[in-house]
DNA sequence: TTAACATTGTTATTAAAATAACAGTAATTT
DNA sequence: AAATTACTGTTATTTTAATAACAATGTTAA
């Protein structure tokens, strides 16, 4: 249907419903593309742009009707169905990120996590249930899980990432400090912390 | 001295590093521009190319020298000195981030945590003292704190920002998912959990 | 009624990053 | 000795992302 938006640009759509909802609850109901852009700290004509790229067209005098363009970027985000997403690793890590998700109403939701620590197992943390590593691959294939977030240490990254590519897997997010290896049609997303404060402090060097 | 690196070649660099470091430990003394490639999924020619604008120079039929390599790579990431690094908010995720870096012997050094909770304050968390955020401004000045991890929920996270930059910060890390607005001479980082698997689902749902 | 203004939507340009192309060269093979 | 091979280092090209420029238009002001 719609063409693929650049990754930048699906990342800002993201940001963009956040904020609006937050700003729609203050009881505005309309916003300008400028209004958009000090939200985030970017500029008018990015906001524009994003927007003219999903199709979604405002009022000269008005700008944009929040409701609407909220709706919009739910359309192009989310699916109808809904998508499950399974949490591998139950350190701090995968905590904070069960955290973050509980609560937010999203068409995305955490139906497992995963952990091989036995007194972890069979508890249920922030409303997900932990289940034993040994199940990962049956209960992702019945479930229909098709997005994981692997938080377990760097040893275990890569054969959790087989595991989970071999078991249907179609998106990965990967908070382990080791590089993963997928198949194309997996979409994965790196989220390195160490390498991003080493990059920090190389800025914060040179400046 | 040298020239400004590309961002994404700095992150690289970083991630070289740790590779290497592991290499090496293995007990090789050299390697290829294809083998290091190997080692985080990515092309021998983007590898070249890093290495060409820090200025390393390999040999042709041996390839790197690791141990070169990884001085070289540490002369340009590091200060000598070190920096100083404080972590503000010791949820699940801060201590998952001072987790990750205790042990690892780095240049970069967390050296306070910083939490308004009362039972966490003068606790000890992975090796770092927490203390009570009244004190964070003071602390990073007395201890010339340069980079800062905003791991606090995204209500508080632009109050603690401020505080930050007023202090004398020049780089953050911002894991909230709030975006934040920073000064010129701020280096900045966002890290926003939510937006990143959104983005992923979007590329699954497209795939 | 006309001019000035504030806003959107879109095209054009620039900047950053990745990829491709290829020249150069020591070692090895023929 | 010449050709081949397997690398490096660098320039050229392409792709992706961000920024700038500007036409179009309803609204307000003169």
């Amino acid at each position: 249907m719609t063409r693929r938006l650049p990754d930048k640009t699906v990342e800002r759509l993201s940001q963009y419903r956040r904020a609006l909802l937050n700003y729609l609850s203050g009881g505005k109901h309309h916003i300008f593309s400028h209004e958009i852009a000090n939200l985030l700290h970017i500029t008018a004509v990015q906001v524009r742009r994003d927007i003219m790229l999903i199709g979604y067209t405002g009022t000269l005098r008005q700008g944009y009707d929040v409701k609407e363009l909220i709706d919009i970027i739910g359309k192009i985000i989310d699916t109808k169905e809904g998508q499950k997403v399974a949490v591998i690793g139950i350190g701090n890590l995968g905590r904070a990120i069960m955290g973050y998700f509980s609560g937010k109403r999203t068409r995305l939701t955490i139906v497992a996590a995963f952990d091989s620590n036995p007194e972890k197992v069979d508890k249920i943390y922030a409303g997900v249930p932990c289940y034993h590593s040994e199940k990962m691959m049956e209960i992702i294939r019945n479930e229909g899980i098709s997005i994981a977030v692997i938080s377990v240490p760097g040893e275990y990254a890569e054969t959790v990432a087989q595991d989970l590519i071999m078991a249907g897997i179609k998106g990965i997010v990967n908070f382990s400090p080791k590089p993963l290896n997928v198949p194309q049609h997996v979409y994965l997303q790196e989220f390195d912390m160490l390498t991003m404060l080493e990059k920090v402090a190389y800025f914060v060097k040179k400046s």
